[in-house]
DNA sequence: CAACCATTTTGTCCTAGACAAATAAACGTT
DNA sequence: AACGTTTATTTGTCTAGGACAAAATGGTTG
């Protein structure tokens, strides 16, 4: 209220590409083609990208996301996207996400009752037990709270905030648990360029109900060195996930790096609903596009590996 | 065992990017420049670097994280580098950072024994309490694990086994302890660029056991957010945290930007070893190069906001 | 309805020059 | 010898418009 009010602020393209995830190629591409962004230029000659434009690339990312095509709107106006994202809940499987817990949730968050938020979620894990709290109503959450801020109906730091207490619930939750002892053994990190941890945490909680060995690395760790560490610590899985922040062709990229780098007896599962967006594969990796398909995917490793083993060690007694 | 043996393979500039860390616009230019790197062509005619050329590649950002700089290294054969590497731990200041606990931690880490690595930690912080286990051992820890990395003599997986050990530790710990209700209410989170959580969680620690409310807000929350999410907990004090992966100066004028959108009478603590480099101060933040300091800091702001409150309260009575 | 082929869309890569910010070196001052 | 200021060098990022392969779409045929 006192100073320092934010008059329409123009940004460099590489501020930009941080802020929305698109290349500088892509938004320098998009100009020539589309007639926008249409940045002025400072002093020296370079892209000033003010304000609106910048909200407007977001609001273009957000709708890409969903699935829409570039050249059907990155030159429309503003208020045919606006309208777009209003009627964007896909016809089908959306319903009502908005209903009960994510009511109460988005509630608390933006009343920024921290210590209330935690108690509720807490509470809830409790009632409901780790899996299907982290399956349905933390799945559901994440959709409630991102699609709230692609709307700009809560700010940033209120995700976070939400994010931050999700993570402490998990990680506690996680280090509750003993550690198992049965197969498979399964290595979890994130790509370089893929910095949530939310998915990474939740394949976690949902693989150690299932008694599965997890050994994580956290966030960003290059392609090399998951193939040595998965080596190193002899995992027969290693999980990868993705959100819906990261570029498609990126992850894709990233992700036939990193198969072409593991052993390849290891198994290679990714994870996250950027999956929805394209119909494209990977030979040798299994996309997993929600939290359920994991305890599928476990049985199917489980049922492959039993008999061989079986075979292997009773004639030799 | 069965084919795809990595025979030399050679991969593409944005590989090459996401594994080093290099951008494209930088390995264009270096190429120019120095020679280096000298990919081979692909009959798209798109640079095709092979698989040595990217480990030189890894080592020059070795080199760099330590300090030196592309001139020098980028064109020089590669036996020179790894010599500059063998002497690299620089004469001063290091003295004998691997003793005790160091030395064994380093050993779990090397030998992959996360259960053990984990049990080892938890054992040492309940033998001798949370702040001391912060503040000394945590400590002298990372400063070990961060020097055995930039010397090669450990992998950057198990860097990463190392930090998401702590951080489960940590989060854990806080976790467990109640809710403060005393003053001052500090938010804590990270600028855009610093992702590193682990400083964050530290300093979290040390000022929940000192009765402080802190509410985190995770990593790389823009300015902007921080001062609206300042305004609406009703925060006394804003603390961000910088590891030393991030520039000075970098780091420096983006918290001069947050002094300038934060209220004037909400303090700005700004902790992290990155303020050995260098003397400069932002007029308005408290600089806090050690997780000591954080009690100072702590009992300075208290004694400064007890005596107008005792003042304001006792004459009304 | 599924599988094929042609067409359009789209992201990434290319070259080579330019410039400002960061850093080191040189110099003068206390 | 330690510190502050100016000058020189180094270094990363930006720009332009063209090119092309891979992906998605639409149409046609079995």
């Amino acid at each position: 209220m006192v100073v320092g009010e934010t008059i329409d602020f123009a940004v460099n393209i590489s501020a930009v590409e941080r802020e929305t995830g698109l290349s500088k190629d892509t938004l320098r591409v998009w100009e020539r083609r589309y007639g926008f962004p249409n940045p002025t230029r400072d002093a020296n000659g370079e892209r000033a990208y003010p304000a609106d434009q910048l909200e407007k690339l977001r609001l273009i990312r957000r709708l890409m996301d969903l699935g829409m095509r570039p050249g059907k709107i990155v030159a429309a106006p503003l208020a045919e996207l606006e309208a777009h994202l209003g009627g964007a809940h896909g016809g089908e499987g959306a319903g009502d996400v908005e209903s009960g817990p994510a009511q109460e949730v988005l509630a608390l968050i933006r009343a920024h009752q921290a210590a209330e938020l935690r108690e509720y979620l807490g509470m809830t894990l409790l009632r409901m037990g780790l899996r299907p709290f982290v399956t349905d109503v933390l799945a559901q959450l994440n959709a409630a709270v991102g699609a709230a801020w692609a709307q700009g109906r809560i700010a940033i730091f209120e995700e976070h905030l939400y994010t931050e207490q999700v993570q402490h619930l998990l990680r506690h939750a996680i280090g509750s648990m003993p550690q198992a002892a049965q197969r498979p053994r399964v290595l979890l990190t994130t790509l370089p360029g893929e910095e949530h941890q939310l998915g990474l945490l939740m394949a976690h909680a949902c693989m150690a109900v299932e008694g599965v060995q997890c050994i994580s690395l956290g966030v960003q760790t290059p392609a090399r060195e998951i193939a040595q560490a998965a080596r190193a610590h002899g995992a027969d899985v290693v999980g990868v996930s993705f959100s819906t922040a990261m570029q498609t062709n990126a992850a894709l990229a990233a992700l036939t790096d990193l198969r072409r780098q593991l052993d390849p007896d290891i198994a290679l599962w990714a994870g996250g609903n950027i999956w929805q967006r394209t119909r494209r594969q990977v030979e040798g990796v299994t996309m997993l596009v929600s939290l359920q398909e994991i305890s599928l995917a476990l049985s199917r490793w489980r049922e492959q590996h039993r008999a061989p083993n079986a075979i292997e060690h009773s004639p030799l007694r």
